[in-house]
DNA sequence: ATAATTCCGTAACAAATGTTACTGTATCCT
DNA sequence: AGGATACAGTAACATTTGTTACGGAATTAT
C-alpha cells in the first residue's frame, strides 16, 4: 500500500504522516457502483481516493437526486471531512463511478495530525477549497445553463473524469444525475446526434471528437 | 473595538488572539448597498463580520446575478478565507444588506495564526463547514424548488436577517437576486399576495404571519 | 404644477421543461 | 424459441418560466 500511497499522496505528505496514514489506514477496494455512503448515515472515517472516481449526489426529501461533482484519485471528500469535525450525519451520497481502491482514516487522527502536521492542514485546507469551487461551478451549471447545455457538460465531464469517450449509462441514468425525466433526456440526446456532436446506441453514449 | 470583538468573538477565540486581532485588524464601518467585493478582484484581507448583513452573489460571464446567501455577525466569508489561502482572485461579489461593521485581517496574519492558535483553526474550519452547508442549501433550493418556492423561502430568510418584516425592495431587485426576470416575480408576488402570505405597497412587500 | 422617471400590473405570446402514453426493438431469462 | 423486461423514440399535451409590450400610479425632478 505504501508506494500507491507514495504514488498518489507523496507530493503532499511528509514521510512521517506517509508512514502514519500506511498504519492506521484500512485499504479498501469497492467495485463499480457501490454505495460508498448515504445521506443521513454517520461518518466515522475518511477516504483518501487512490484510483479510480466517484460521484458525489445531493439527494432532496423525496429522494429526487442531482449530481454534484466527481471525485478523482488524490481527492477527497471534503464533505465528509466536514461531516467528520462537526460529528454530524453525511448531507451526501457517495456512489463509485469506476472500480476504485481508497484507504479511510479513521476521524479520530483527524483532529491529531491537524496539529501534528502542518501538509495535513495545508491539505484539509485545499480540499475545502477545491470543493467550495466544484459547489460554484454546480451552481453555475444548474442556475445559468439549460438544460441542453448541461446535458453536454455532464456528457464531456463524464469523458474527461473516465478517461473514455464511450459512455455508458441509459437515458433514465442520466435524468437522475441531472434531475430531469427520462424523456427530456432523449429529446436533448437526439438534438446533440442530430448537431454530430454524439453517437447513440443502446446504453451507450459515443461522445464525438469537435 | 475589543468589547465589540469580545462580544461577537469572545466565545470562539482565546484572549491572546483577541488581542492580536485588535492590534492587526482593521476596523470598518460601511453603509447599506456598499461593494465590499467584485468577482475578480484580489483579496488581501479577510472580514470577520461584528454587525449587521452582508449578501454574497455569483455572477456570470454575462453579468447575470445569483443570491448565494447572507452573511451575519459572527460569519466570515469562507470563499473570501478560500481566496486568501490560494493566493486568487475574488469569485463572489459581497454587497452589504443593512449597514454593516467589520473587522479586516491581513492574510499574512491567517497563515501564522493557523499554526499558532487551536481555536483560529477550529473557527477556520467551522466557517468552511458552515460556507460548505450554505452552499449546499443553496444548491437544493435552486435544483429541487420551483420558482414561486424559492421566492418565498428569498422573502422569509430576508426577513430572518434583517429581524423586519418589511422588506424594501423593488420586484426588479429581487429579481435580479433569484436570477429571473421581473415580470415573473411581480406574477408570483401576487399569487402570494392572494394566497394572504405577503402584502404589497411599492418599494416594500410585508411579509404576514402564517 | 408639470414633466420625467420609476415601479408595478397585466396581457399575450414564446420557449423550455415536465408528463403521459404508446410503440418497437434489443436484451435477458427459462 | 418464446416470453418477459428494459430501453429508446416519439407524439401530444400541460405547466412553468421567460419575453415583449403597454398603461397607470407613485415618486421625483424641474
Amino acid at each position: 500500500m505504501i508506494q500507491e500511497l507514495k504514488a498518489n499522496y507523496g507530493h503532499l505528505f511528509e514521510d512521517a504522516l506517509l508512514q502514519e496514514i500506511n498504519e492506521v489506514g484500512l485499504f479498501k477496494e469497492i467495485p463499480e457502483d457501490f454505495t460508498l455512503m448515504e445521506v443521513g448515515s454517520y461518518v466515522k472515517s475518511m477516504p483518501l481516493l487512490i484510483h479510480g472516481v466517484i460521484k458525489i449526489l445531493r439527494e432532496d426529501k423525496e429522494g429526487d437526486e442531482l449530481l454534484l461533482y466527481f471525485l478523482e484519485k488524490g481527492d477527497t471528500c471534503a464533505m465528509t471531512l466536514s461531516c467528520c469535525m462537526g460529528q454530524s450525519k453525511s448531507e451526501i451520497k457517495a456512489i463509485s463511478e469506476t472500480d476504485a481502491k481508497l484507504v479511510m482514516i479513521p476521524i479520530q487522527k483527524m483532529e491529531e495530525w491537524t496539529s501534528k502536521y502542518k501538509s495535513w492542514r495545508n491539505f484539509v485546507f485545499d480540499s475545502y477549497h477545491n470543493r467550495l469551487m466544484e459547489m460554484l461551478d454546480t451552481i453555475d451549471k444548474i442556475a445559468f445553463l439549460k438544460m441542453d447545455e448541461r446535458l453536454l457538460t455532464y456528457l464531456v465531464e463524464k469523458t474527461k473524469v473516465t478517461k473514455d469517450n464511450i459512455i455508458s449509462a441509459t437515458h433514465q441514468e442520466i435524468a437522475y444525475d441531472l434531475h430531469t425525466s427520462r424523456v427530456v433526456i432523449s429529446r436533448l440526446l437526439k438534438a446533440l446526434e442530430k448537431e454530430r456532436k454524439i453517437e447513440l446506441h443502446r446504453n451507450r453514449i459515443v461522445l464525438l471528437p469537435q
